[in-house]
This record gives structure tokens, C-alpha cells and sequence, in this order.
DNA sequence: TTTTGGTTTAACCATTTGGTTAACAAACGT
DNA sequence: ACGTTTGTTAACCAAATGGTTAAACCAAAA
């Protein structure tokens, strides 16, 4: 199921891009930097992908196909609208906690370069809110939801999934927590974010 | 109670450098082109304010500065819990609306360079959660509040409201909003966030 | 063994960029 | 009127940076 096993220099320099780029940004990394991570040439990186552009593209597609699936998940499979919520929170949480830096990377980006959306729409299946829109408002029309507009929920747990990971400096701070009291935080917030969202939307 | 009507040429500046900032981050920033928004030469950027790392430090504290009242009100108000989210989620989302770019901007930064808070604590009053903490176990205490954790409350409300503006061409593309209806859905969101989460914590 | 193809490197290049300098102008105090 | 401080500019500079090139390396094919 995991990708390939064999460290290739191509495998290598990715490794050294994503880590580079998402600690620094598109325009904060240096090719330089790159190279000696991945512990080669800096012209090998022009070899493999042509530019910076192409290379930073490259990473940033992988990054954002880490995240389409658990997307997928909550927008479109056959449980409860409860039970999603349970799991994606469960689910999103736990793979940030991994890869802490995924967040803030995908949406900085997404910010400084909007149009980043017509290329990721070409290379991977790109979710839609719509699906999920119905069935929540089927769920209310039965009584089980109370009155919510789909969009407003949706942003609701992303917003309270994703945040944490964008504003741990300042979480960190204004809470006065070290390294360890936030990861724990974090652990925590698996299911005090689904709790949350649970006790507002559920009859 | 306004800064400065008179438009020196520090204040251009300034502004000018607000802009490009808040468009481009520090790295992405060019003086040349803070210069240039502010109709002047270079070199005197360099006279006001010795080198970008000391501009961009400028910007940043009082960017930060704007928000800070804020925090203040949520955590050290002597109003009751849910007074002070309605009129929290009121005032931040009415206030971001005017400065879109001051919440990407603002933790972004703080990412990039955490120690930034040295910096700050040096130059406004740094709101901490305490007082926020105790009212909020009081009111758990006295049966109005159902059971939850200070902290996690604060990260929810933090995040409800400040993600969509970081978020934003991400919600904009998955729920295929226009400009004008990704307007809308923040002026609705002035209250859906404070009856989500009222609904959430209300006994 | 030689050839061949992809792979890797050191050296190099053009441009960009933050920052400096020296001259000049405007305002100010006396 | 005159020197001094403050504000402003054009020209310049050194360092950094993305990108190129030509040669070297090396495994597998012939």
C-alpha cells in the first residue's frame, strides 16, 4: 500500500523538497538547500524536475493528495453525518499530528496562488460539498439534525480540525503550553472537536 | 482616537509596506516594490526603517496590534461567557471582513518565526487565558455551561472564526462560491458561529 | 573491451535583491 | 543671508540565487 520502498535520487530530492518547502514556504526555500538535504548536486534538481516551479508543484500536489481522501471521506460516504464527523476528526487529527506542517503549507499556498486549483483539479479527484449538503439536510428534514446550513457546518469542521495546526505558535503562547502539554492538547482534541460539533448540531 | 491624518512620507510607507506584506509575506516582499506602491525612492525605505527584517517587524507589531484588543475583550471581559462570544464572532468576522489578510498574514508569520513573541510581548499588553479559564470553570461550576475544557473552547472559538479567512479560496473552490457569495456566507457567519458554538456549551 | 545511455558534478552565468553612497534639495534655526 | 540638519534621489555594489553547461562517471549493452 505505502510508495516505493527504494530510495531513488528522485524519491530523495522530494523528500528534501517537501520538508524544505513546507518548513519555508515557495519563496523562502532555497534550491541550494534542497540539494544539500537530499544530499546531492543542486544541478541534479534541475535534471529530475526543470525548475523550481515544476518542483514546488510536484510537492505540492503529493501533499495535497494526502489530504483529498480523508475530504473524500466526510463529503461522500453512506454513514450518518454523525458517524463522519466522529471519524474524520478521529482520522484528520491523528494524520496531522504526523505531518504538523501539512496544513499550513496547503493553505498558505492556496492563498498566495489561488489559480493552484485548476492544476490540482486536473491531477486528482477533486471533492465537492454537494453530496454532503443533501444529506445533511436530509438528516434535518428527519429530525435527527437540528436546523444548519451544509456550508456553515462544513467550514465549522474544517475550521476546527485545521486551525490548531496553523496556530499552534499562538495557541502555544497565549495557553502557556510547552511542546509536550500541546501534544497532548492535540490528542485530546480528537474527540473534544467531535464532541463539540455533536452537542451543537444533534436534537 | 485615529492615527495620524497627515500623510507623511513614514506613514506611506508603512501602508505601502502593510500591502505588499500582507500580499506576499516577508520573503516574497520585494522593497522595490514597497517603494514603488508608496511612490517614493528605495533608499528611503532604508532611512525610515534601517533594512526590510526591521520594516517588516514594524508592520507586523502593529498588524498585531489590531488584534489584540480583541483577544482582550474575549479573555479578560467581565460580561459572561456567551456575551462575550456573540460579541466576539461579531466584531472579529466584521473586522476581518475589511482586513482579509490580516489572519493568513498574521499566522503565518508567527510560524515562520515563533520568536516573534519576544518581540511582541515587548510592545503591547500580551492577553493571556486565565481569567478566561477560571469564568468559564465557574460557570460549569454554577450549571449554566455544560462540562468542557477552557482551552479547547478558546482554540474553538479562535478557530470558528479566524479559519475561513485563511481558508478562504479552499472553502471558495470546494463549495463553489463566487466573490459575492463567499461574502454572504461571512455575514451569515457573524452569528452561525456564535449559535454553533452556544448550542455547543449551553446547558 | 568498447560503446552508449542515463546520471552526477564542478564551474560558471545572468539576474535579482537588499543595502550603501554621495550628491542634491528643502526646511530650519540664527 | 547662511550654515546646518533633515529628507530625497540616482547610481552603484556585493552577495545570493535560479538556472546552464560541459565534462566526468558508471553500469549495462554490444
Amino acid at each position: 500500500m505505502n510508495k516505493p520502498l527504494t530510495i531513488t535520487t528522485e524519491t530523495q530530492i522530494l523528500e528534501a523538497a517537501k520538508s524544505v518547502f513546507q518548513r519555508k514556504g515557495m519563496e523562502g526555500a532555497r534550491m541550494q538547500e534542497i540539494a544539500d538535504e537530499a544530499g546531492i548536486n543542486k544541478a541534479l534538481l534541475h535534471y529530475y524536475f526543470r525548475n523550481k516551479q515544476l518542483l514546488f508543484e510536484a510537492v505540492f500536489n503529493s501533499a495535497f493528495s494526502m489530504l483529498a481522501p480523508q475530504l473524500h471521506a466526510v463529503l461522500n460516504d453512506d454513514t450518518s453525518v454523525e458517524e463522519k464527523i466522529v471519524h474524520f476528526c478521529d482520522n484528520y487529527i491523528s494524520f496531522m499530528i504526523r505531518h504538523p506542517y501539512l496544513p499550513n503549507f496547503i493553505f498558505q499556498e492556496l492563498n498566495r496562488n489561488p489559480q493552484f486549483f485548476e492544476n490540482l483539479k486536473q491531477h486528482i479527484a477533486f471533492p465537492t460539498i454537494k453530496k454532503f449538503k443533501s444529506q445533511v439536510n436530509e438528516e434535518i428534514a428527519q429530525g435527527i439534525l437540528l436546523p444548519i446550513d451544509a456550508e456553515q457546518l462544513f467550514v465549522n469542521i474544517i475550521s476546527l480540525n485545521a486551525f490548531p495546526f496553523i496556530g499552534k505558535p499562538f495557541i502555544k503562547n497565549i495557553t502557556d503550553m510547552d511542546e509536550s502539554a500541546f501534544q497532548e492538547f492535540l490528542k485530546l482534541r480528537k474527540v473534544a472537536v467531535s464532541d463539540f460539533i455533536i452537542k451543537a448540531i444533534k436534537k
